[in-house]
DNA sequence: TAGGGCTACTTCCATC
DNA sequence: GATGGAAGTAGCCCTA
């Protein structure tokens, strides 16, 4: 009751797609989660475009920040 | 002990902006989780952009489904 | 009478800087005219929003045709 | 030799269809172009990203100045 | 004012 | 490891 190698790439293949295609679909979900935050945002008054800039901004200081850790353990590597 | 109009909306966008930047990062791990699955694919010796346009068509494919219903939709309004 | 290397750079970035801005300006122009042309054909009875996916839809065509040789250069890539 | 009116319509149709087209084609060119250009800058050492930036902010300093344009306009027509 | 289309940016992958 | 090109993503704008 084997299977060929083909079928078994296939079989591997096919459930490759399915993992992926769930993940998207998650993903997607979420992306529509963040817009309705924006949304109910904008409902209460606040101003979207700035909350936008703002989230943005934390994220680049955030990811500025992890650089410099990051640079930090290559110096005390060096040094330390 | 209540809080003036500014405390509130204060309180209001920090909360938005928790519950976007946790979505956010919801977000990024699915993505980080989808990266994964195509180089596990990659791994095992598949075709990693054959495989990506694979799933791009299926997913374009699913999307035209979609549009045939918006053009009906259309169409009803031009007949209806 | 010759310049400063300085200079030179300064002189080839306001020429990158102003051929950028010419060519910009054209795809502007452009746009405007696809958008004129809509607008006529709306002023003429047409339904604009069947007409765009109609466009959309022949620009997908195409596109996939020339997927599809992307597609097989791939998997000559592989059985080649 | 005269056309039926769904005769005129699809002759209509076809024009516009073959305006745009022909539209979308120079605007993808002109993009085309565009790159070409920044490849152009950074073949000569430029630091394209840099450029960039400075081509938007150039752009949003023009529009920004165009509105206020608009607002003086305004005003003439109350005051003037 | 919500949605969809367009544009621009960023990311990612294959190649050298 | 850099670079070029393609894919995906996010932000903006405009119409309905």
């Amino acid at each position: 009751m084997s299977n060929t190698p083909e079928e078994v790439a296939q079989d591997q293949l096919r459930s490759f797609v399915e993992r992926i295609e769930r993940l998207e679909e998650e993903k997607a979900t979420i992306a529509m989660d963040i817009k309705d935050v924006y949304s109910e945002a904008k409902g209460q008054g606040h101003n979207v475009k700035a909350l936008r800039k703002f989230v943005a901004r934390r994220k680049r200081d955030r990811d500025e920040l992890a650089e410099e850790d990051a640079l930090l353990e290559i110096y005390e590597g060096i040094f330390g």
